[in-house]
DNA sequence: TCTTCGAATTAGAATAATTCCAATTATTGC
DNA sequence: GCAATAATTGGAATTATTCTAATTCGAAGA
């Protein structure tokens, strides 16, 4: 698996010629790693200006085909919060988001040891969950 | 306080000049009785549409501007999930969002009696939450 | 009742994120 | 190396929403 080290992350070089069933492009290997390589939830555009110093003929549609892809396959998160543009996070593990009213930084959130949804949610019996989202906003400290 | 009985919602004749320190005009209280009266989450454009019907003449800027004063003076809730249209929610109760994969059809989910983010999240210390969306997304019963 | 003045409404233009399209370019399996 | 298939590209299109500037409304005072 990808590693999510805080202190290194692949360079596009480095990552395999498939992930996860996803075949690796130059394109998705170079987004893949602009989004392994910082944890701070940077939307499409983000992306693509990252992305472009590396790569600069790579095309802001072929950014959001390739985050497409990451995304279907599992290897990337796409974090919404109310009508802003989406974000993408390469936390892959079961968490949610916090955004700082004041700075519009997101942090991640985990939950504690061994909840789940059926213990929080009064869910109508036989329903499935495929997808779960919880954005949290607000202010953090003394801000 | 105006009422979400299931079996009668009021017209727009029968809201008061004021709800909640929102002075209320003709277009507000339209818009209003329009999401008091049917509880299946509809968009700015469904909104539009049914107002449409009383009022032939209001326009949609106003109902983007009634929703969001009727939001913003707590009368309404606005519900998104990813990256569709907001949709609208009349119901100011603790509760959630689940929609249907099939149908597109969104419930509104309560919580468990008593619980409290801080029961499920490891909130770092110090962070005060002014705003919390939990929305999912799955398959109910046999569909 | 008449006037005034701020707020609300309106139509239409503008914005911005995202998706689509058609043409080109890579990549894979033979 | 050569089809066949898939990905990339630039630009146009889409779409929800917001903005703008002009008009209209409505409450409060004269």
């Amino acid at each position: 698996m990808i590693s999510l080290d805080a202190n290194s992350s692949p360079t596009p070089e480095e990552l395999p010629p498939e992930i996860g069933g996803l075949r690796m492009t130059k394109q998705r290997r170079e987004v893949f790693s602009v989004v392994l390589a910082e944890r701070d939830h940077p939307t499409a555009n983000d992306v693509f200006s990252r992305s472009q110093k590396r790569m600069p003929t790579i095309s802001l549609a072929t950014v959001y085909n390739c985050l497409e892809a990451l995304v279907s396959h599992g290897l990337v998160r796409q974090v919404n919060f109310e009508r802003e543009p989406s974000r993408y996070c390469p936390n892959l593990s079961d968490h949610c988001h916090f955004q700082d009213e004041k700075t519009g930084t997101i942090h991640d959130v985990v939950f504690k040891e061994g909840v789940n949804l059926a213990d929080f949610l009064e869910l109508p019996q036989g329903t499935a969950v495929s997808h779960l989202e919880i954005s949290l906003k607000g202010r953090i400290g003394s801000n």
